[in-house]
RNA sequence: GGAGCUGUGGUGUAGCGGUUAACAUGCCGGCCUGUCAAGCCGGAGAUCGCGGGUUCAAUCCCCGUCAGCUCCGCCA
């Protein structure tokens, strides 16, 4: 028997076809003398009828349906009764009587519930996950995986792009993230490293003349894990030739908003806002501002430098700053506050600044260190008003800046203040283009060492590097980095420069990416590009809480897979012809 | 590396220093011809994550450990 007919689509119109079905038995529902099967299969779900009158043999036979079986049955498409359709599925107005049918395959009773909104551990979705992608929920967000990929393939064919494959097996280079190695068999001692991203053969794409490249890559970082981060992710890498900032960023717009279109039917409003690193950095306390509220820091260094509080006046005398955020409306308790002092104090924090605002007035132990006149500035400057409750932290700018943008997204979830069904996009730009390292005592590049300074602050270099900024973009999507990327340095000179800068002698330089700077002798066109993280951008795309329900098999916390316990010790023998001898930590199992 | 939360029949929960460890659902059997979260009756199913300690007595309290989740560090 054939499958003619997907389960999910049949209707009115197909009523006295006969058609064969396959697919999994969702539930049973046994009377006696009928028998209703739900039968799914990735298109929905179609009920299917045994009945003993018409035919008594099929129905015996049926009586050993289970659920999750997988099962073929042919028979002819019916109208149901007016009262007995089902108009909660969209096959409810018919269902099949079954002529004969196929137990194709029967099923162990299965250890979580194959429906949607199910309340069942993670451990188990994850060890089970080729039952928990049967599920209809997880079904829809794979099949809108591969319709957002392939829009963006289609837009980025369209738009002249060639996608083009790079190295897995490539070789470590320094800055960035820890690489994972595999070690080589051949060259002994020797070690590929799985990219961080294609950031160097892009580049090289382009001395080779590809102009517009694109690739769906697999990058590879072996950091600790988040809510929104893997060690193994999917990046849309991309780089172009003959391209200036705007070019890229405005490539980019048209493309999510067509992906926006076609995937989601979603029309988002572009060009997306601009923010310099600074101003986001001011008002939000994050280079990844989460725009779908308000709750801005507002700079009160000024008005409290003359207080007699001394967390404040301290840390402005070591340069520090002192910056709020007002809690509108909050309204807080006592022990609100605490917890709030808490979380701040986790992050580093000495501590955390609060007044309530009542209809009296301010509310504060902090009350007796100022000035009627000052208060009353603070307030205005807070626009404080009855009920709002007012914060401040006291530090280093940049210190202070870190606390006070968690803690804005902190208040906004305690209080409920984010409009979860916004899409607010926003381009993050002039990042600086260096930070020191004190550990190191060098410069390190905040994007990766072959980013180009903005032309107008290329003398800063020779002065004042840190003040450099860098022709450098994120995009920003509700709070969270979906894609980074900038304009590359393809002028020998300044590439030296750079490399200068960051503590490499031109040996080093050559000893790490000398077949790049070989290749940049060649004649390489201006190019740049940007990668945006897949996994990120499908997951808010699908309104998804986590990565992991956008990737068929992910990794747990730890790094593991539950299903296939991958990481796992190999054979010795293994390890020989790799000429590797393991050096475990005390009390480590012998392997 | 650090902090927090979670761990009890297959699944989801309840519980409590002494219980026959409760409930729902699922599973098995029986009845039942129009259900679609079918219904009714009956049944099986748990050494309460693991190890140690306190105690006359531990699923419960303490310590450790493992696993999962969230966050910090790390990561663009």
């Amino acid at each position: 028997m054939k499958k003619t007919h997907d389960c999910g689509i049949l209707k009115a119109a197909n009523i006295g076809e006969t058609v064969c079905l396959s697919g999994w038995i969702q539930g049973r529902r046994d009377h006696g003398g009928i028998i209703f099967v739900d039968l799914r299969d990735r298109t929905g779900i179609v009920q299917v009828v045994f009945d003993c009158e018409r035919n008594k043999e099929i129905f015996h036979l049926a009586e050993a349906l289970r659920s999750e079986y997988v099962l073929s049955v042919s028979g002819e498409v019916k109208p149901r009764d007016p009262e007995t359709v089902n108009p909660k599925i969209p096959t409810g107005e018919v269902e099949v009587f079954v002529r004969e049918f196929t137990i194709l395959n029967p099923s162990k009773t299965p250890p979580i519930y194959v429906e949607d909104d199910i309340d069942v551990d993670e451990n188990l979705r994850l060890r089970y996950r080729y039952l928990d992608l049967r599920r209809p929920e997880m079904q829809k967000k794979l099949f809108m995986r591969h319709k957002i990929i392939k829009k963006i393939r289609d837009y980025l064919d369209d738009q002249g792009f060639w996608e083009v494959e790079t190295p897995v097996l490539t070789r470590s280079t320094p800055e960035g993230a820890r690489d994972y190695l595999v070690p080589s068999r051949i060259r002994a001692g020797s070690f590929y490293a799985l990219p961080q991203s294609p950031q160097l053969f892009k580049q090289l794409l382009m001395v080779a003349g590809t102009e517009k490249y694109f690739q769906i890559a697999r990058c590879f970082r072996d950091e600790d894990l988040r809510a929104d981060r893997q060690p193994e992710f999917t990046q849309l890498d991309m780089e172009l030739s003959f391209v200036e900032t705007d070019d890229i960023l405005s490539l980019i717009e048209s493309l999510v908003q067509y992906i926006y279109h076609e995937a989601l039917g979603i029309e988002l409003t572009i060009p997306f806002p601009r923010m310099p690193y600074r101003e986001a950095m001011e008002r939000y306390g994050s280079d990844k501002p989460d725009l779908r509220f308000s709750l801005e820091i507002k700079e009160v260094s000024d008005l409290v430098s003359d207080c007699q509080f001394k967390v404040f006046t301290g840390a402005l005398k070591k340069g520090g700053v002192v910056r709020g955020i007002n809690a509108k409306g909050a309204a807080f308790s006592r022990k609100d506050v605490d917890d709030l002092t808490e979380f701040c104090i986790q992050l580093g924090a000495k501590g955390l600044a609060w007044f309530m605002v009542g209809t009296e007035g301010l509310k504060s132990p902090l009350l007796k260190f100022f000035t009627e006149e000052r208060l009353e500035q603070l307030s205005s400057q807070m626009e404080a008003e009855a009920g709002d409750v007012l914060f401040f932290v006291a530090d280093a700018q940049e210190k202070a800046e870190d606390i006070l943008g968690h803690l804005r997204n902190h208040l906004a979830g305690k209080m409920n203040l984010v409009k979860e069904e916004e899409n607010r996009f926003l381009w993050v730009v002039d990042f600086p283009l260096l930070s020191y390292d004190p550990e190191e005592k060098r410069y390190v590049a905040n994007h990766h060492p072959f980013t180009s300074p903005r032309d107008e602050d290329i003398n800063l270099l020779n002065t004042e590097p840190l003040k450099a900024r860098a022709k450098a973009y994120d995009l920003v999507l509700n709070g969270l980095e979906v894609g980074g990327g900038s304009i590359r340095i393809h002028r020998r000179e300044l590439q030296e420069k750079m490399f200068e800068l960051l503590g490499f002698t031109t040996e080093e330089a050559y000893e790490q990416f000398g077949f790049l700077l070989q290749a940049f002798e060649y004649g390489t066109p201006p190019h740049g590009g940007i990668a945006l993280g897949l996994d990120r951008l499908i997951m808010l795309m699908l309104g998804a809480s986590s990565i992991r329900e956008v990737i068929p098999f992910p990794k747990t916390a730890s790094g593991s897979c539950l299903l296939t316990d991958a990481p796992a010790p190999v054979a010795e023998n293994q390890l020989d012809e790799l000429f590797i001898r393991l050096q475990l930590p005390e009390d480590e199992e012998e392997i």
